[in-house]
Formats: structure tokens, C-alpha cells, sequence
RNA sequence: GCCGGGGUGCCCGAGCGGACCAAGGGGCUGGCCUUGAGAGCCAGUAGGGAUUCACCCUGCGCGGGUUCAAAUCCCGCCCCCGGCGCCA
């Protein structure tokens, strides 16, 4: 079984054109990929041709007498200046097709809304009750675009939660980190530590007890992993390289959950497998300009517990609901209302052939911000890092599925919840789900997280 | 990081320049046999290309090189084991 994108190379290029259309992406590359794929055919077969003569010749020389033996030799050295030429060429065709295969990215899903951006994607489910400020109302409508939703309206306007953090509560330093280590870094403090531990924890205590097997992965990988999980522009704007060595530093574990199975084959009675990593996630942001310096919403590390699946292709779709699902509970457990989006085909990842992404309310910007994104990456992924299944029973192959999800990013979700937990007196409620993660902790946050000024 | 030993198919393991281009065993899958299981026998069990079948190429950690010919010789890298050093 081959990968489904060169399936429809070789076999329905019209349906990859109608793909690449729905990405809003150059279509005049697949005449030039399906030209490379059938010169890289029969170049092959001509190759293997000459190797075959050359092996003929090449097996018969040690029963031969020696004044014939010279005279093969010969011939078999004739025989290699022409092979190696047509090898040169292969080689060449054959890095061209697989850098072209390779940029070309995941076909869409038929239920993924079409359009350019993010205007077209579509919201498909709110849940909680939205906190509103008097002031935005009008505009918290019109996001919600007419559905049914439930709010309660907020006479006065909480703090954003750059300033909550910072001079309210005076639990985070970003001046004193962007000068030692630049903008987008911070100094977190206690109560906001502990609180980040407490995420951390319930996330993995949840997705754990659901059978999702923990794992703490490597930090960083190779250079040649890191680009068989990713496409170029994530790679371009998230990856940190470190110096005079082939190692890259992970933007997500959903990397290095990935790479668990590079070059290898699964039983198929083994699918699937779940797992839920924590790590560090670290981001250049190099594509974001100057969007949200302030505060922690985005911003060159945080811990992140991430949710990974390996499967069967037929059942990729239902872990994807299931992936969704978990990330729901875990913010309804939170008590903080959100929508679910399904994003626009052209705001797809590449490798993405659907995504979902789950936005929490923001009472003081009035928006909705990305709290979680969750990617069915059908075989794009597999295909490139060669994690194949194994069904011995019907003696066949092919690539699995992979798929993942924000459980839960610490530092965004602290943001969510400073700006949710709000009283008017600026202190900040500890959602009671975190409680038992803090209770072992002398120093730890119990119910409130004070102003310093009431301390 | 240094010194020594090693990496062969799903697993164990032989081969250490050419003569059925990976022996032999185990496992797994299918078939025969059997009331059923087991044993036994037969076949299949890396990737790719072509194809009605037969077929061909590549593959012995990875990448280069020497040679008409490389699992086998040479160089670089990665990983594993043992010892020394360093370290949380």
C-alpha cells in the first residue's frame, strides 16, 4: 500500500488539483510532479536494466578462462560509465520528485469548511456560560454569530491578563526577561508556578486515567526527524537549531511522540496506541510580527501536555473525535467557556487534513483565543517518517495514521483562566478541578490567588 | 571524551571479496492432514519497478570509497556493550 497523496499522482491527479484548489495553493506544481514521477519510472527501469547487464557479465567472469576474463572486464567497465551517467540521473530526478512530493501537503478533508483564512472557518459547538463586559456586548454577538449561546453580562471590565499578571497580582516579570534573554520570554512566580504545575497535572492525570500512555520524550531531535513531522513554514517559524550540532529543539512532543515510531513497523493488533507527552514547547515565532508581545499568550516556551495517536486509517476519524473530546473535558473541567472551530481549508496546517481548535473566551480583549489545536495528519506524517503497520493475517502494509492535540499549554491557559477567574477586586479564583493537585503543597494557592497589595 | 568489543531479515545466528546474490534454526501467516488441537508436510513472511504470469533491481546500522565483483576491504558518522574519565 503507497502513500495517498503519490496514489493520486500516478492514479487521480484531477482530485489532487481539486485539493490543492481548496488550500488556495499554486496548482502548476502536480503537471511538473506527475511528469517527475513517470520520468523517475522509467529512468529507474532503465537503470535496472543496464544493472542487470552488468550483473550477468559481472557473474560469469570467475568461470571464465583468463584470457576471456579480460576481455569482460572490460566490457563490464564499459558497461559502468554508462550506468553510473544514468544512475547520476536518477538520482537527480529522484531528489527532485521526492523534495516536490514532499511539499506538497495533506489532502483536505470533505467536511473541512473551503476558504482562504480563518474568516471561513466555522464554528460547531459553544460551550459555558461566556462572561461578558457590559461594553462588548454587541461584539461578542456578532461572533457568536446568532447561535444560542449562554452569557452573563459583566458591569465592569476585567484587567487583561498581561497587566493582571504583572501589576495586579505581581507574579510574572516579562521587562526583566526580555532584557536577559529578549522579548517573549518571562520570570514567573509562585502562586502562577504552582498553578502551571497543577495544569500540568491534571491534564495528565485525566488523559492517563483514560488509558493514554505517559511519556516524557527528548527535547530536541535530528534535523532529518524534525522535518519528516513538520512542514517548511512550521519549521521556518517555530524551530530553534542548536549550534554546530544536528539537533533542533521541539516546538510541541507532539514531535518527538511522532518520531517514537520513526522507520518502523507497528503490529497491527498494537493500534492504537495512545499516549499523552509533556515537555517544553519552545517557539521562535518568527511569522507572528508583533502580535501579543505583551504578557505570556504567546511567547518562546511553555509546558504543554500533549495528546498522540497512532492508528489504522479507518479509524483515524473516530480518535480525532475522541482527541477533541478530551480536550473539552478537560476545559469544561476548567469552567472555561469555548467555542470549537473547524478551520478553514486554507488555513490548514500542511499537515493537517482537519483541524479543530478549541478557544477559550476572553472577557477583557472580548475575543475568542486559540487554546488547543487538534490535527488528524492522516499518513502525511507517516508516509515521511515510514511508520508503517504490519496486518500479518492478510499479509499486507501500510502507513498508519497519526493524530494530536493540546491537552493543555500551561502559559495559555493561566492567560484563560486571569482573565475568566476575575473577581472585581482583582484577585483570582483557583478552579476548584486544580485544588487537589495543590493541596499537598504548604507554599500552594488554595482557593485565591491575591492582589499584592492585599498581601 | 578516550580505549577495547560489537551492530546481519520479525527474532536467534552462520558467512568475513566471486561458484542457487544471506546457510541453519525459531516465530508468525496461509494451505494440506485431523472430529478438534498438536505433531508432521508444503508455501509465504525487507523495499521498489514492471506485469496476465514468469521477471528484474536494491537491501547485511547509516553515508561515502576501492574493485569487473563488497555482508565481507578502506574512510566518516550513528547506536549498543565493557573499562577509564567527567558529571546532575
Amino acid at each position: 500500500m503507497s502513500w495517498s497523496i503519490l496514489e493520486l499522482v500516478r492514479n487521480n491527479p484531477d482530485k489532487l488539483v481539486e485539493n490543492l484548489r481548496k488550500r488556495f495553493v499554486d496548482v502548476s506544481l502536480i503537471n511538473k510532479v506527475i511528469e517527475l514521477d513517470r520520468k523517475w519510472r522509467t529512468t529507474l527501469q532503465e537503470v535496472e536494466r543496464l544493472r542487470h547487464e552488468h550483473n550477468v557479465i559481472t557473474d560469469q567472469i570467475p568461470r571464465l578462462p583468463l584470457e576471456e576474463r579480460k576481455t569482460k572486464i572490460e566490457e563490464a567497465k564499459k558497461l559502468l560509465v554508462t550506468l553510473k551517467e544514468k544512475e547520476k540521473e536518477l538520482k537527480q530526478v529522484e531528489e527532485e520528485r521526492e523534495s516536490l512530493l514532499k511539499s506538497l501537503p495533506n489532502l483536505v478533508s470533505e467536511d473541512v469548511p473551503i476558504g482562504p483564512d480563518e474568516n471561513y472557518s466555522v464554528p460547531i459547538k459553544f460551550w459555558g456560560r461566556f462572561k461578558v463586559y457590559k461594553d462588548d456586548l454587541e461584539e461578542f454577538k456578532k461572533q457568536t454569530g446568532g447561535m444560542q449561546v449562554d452569557y452573563e453580562v459583566l458591569e465592569w471590565k476585567p484587567v487583561g491578563h498581561a497587566d493582571e499578571l504583572e501589576r495586579v497580582l505581581g507574579l510574572g516579570n516579562t521587562e526583566k526577561a526580555s532584557q536577559v534573554s529578549g522579548s517573549r520570554f518571562y520570570y514567573l512566580f509562585d502562586d502562577i508556578v504552582w498553578l502551571d504545575f497543577s495544569l500540568l497535572l491534571y491534564a495528565v492525570d485525566l488523559l492517563t486515567s483514560k488509558g493514554y500512555r505517559l511519556v516524557l520524550p527528548p527535547y530536541m531531535l535530528r534535523g532529518e526527524v524534525i522535518h519528516s513531522v513538520i512542514d517548511l513554514d512550521t519549521f521556518k517559524d517555530a524551530i530553534y537549531k542548536i549550534e554546530d550540532e544536528d539537533l533542533y529543539l521541539i516546538a510541541t512532543a507532539e514531535h518527538p511522540l511522532a518520531a517514537l515510531y520513526f522507520k518502523e513497523e507497528i503490529e497491527k493488533e498494537n493500534l492504537p496506541i495512545k499516549l499523552v507527552g509533556v515537555s517544553p514547547a519552545f517557539r521562535k515565532e518568527a511569522g507572528a510580527a508583533n502580535k501579543d508581545l505583551k504578557g505570556i499568550f504567546r511567547v518562546h516556551q511553555f509546558h504543554k501536555v500533549e495528546q498522540f495517536v497512532y492508528s489504522l486509517p479507518e479509524e483515524s476519524w473516530n480518535y480525532h473525535k475522541e482527541l477533541i473530546s478530551n480536550a473539552e473535558e478537560l476545559f469544561q473541567g476548567l469552567g472555561l467557556a469555548y467555542r470549537v472551530i473547524n478551520i478553514a481549508s486554507g488555513d490548514l496546517g500542511a499537515c493537517a487534513a482537519k483541524k479543530y481548535d478549541l478557544e477559550v473566551w476572553m472577557p477583557a480583549q472580548a475575543k475568542f483565543r486559540e487554546m488547543v489545536s487538534c490535527s488528524n495528519c492522516t499518513d502525511w506524517q507517516a508516509y515521511r517518517m515510514k511508520i508503517r503497520y504490519v496486518d500479518r493475517k492478510n499479509n499486507k502494509k501500510g502507513y498508519v495514521h497519526t493524530l494530536n492535540s493540546t491537552a493543555v499549554a500551561s502559559t495559555r491557559t493561566i492567560t484563560a483562566i486571569l482573565e475568566n477567574y476575575q473577581r472585581q477586586d482583582g484577585a483570582i479564583e483557583v478552579p476548584k478541578v486544580l485544588r487537589k493537585y495543590l493541596e499537598m503543597f504548604k507554599a500552594a494557592p488554595k482557593d485565591y490567588i491575591l492582589p499584592k497589595k492585599a498581601k
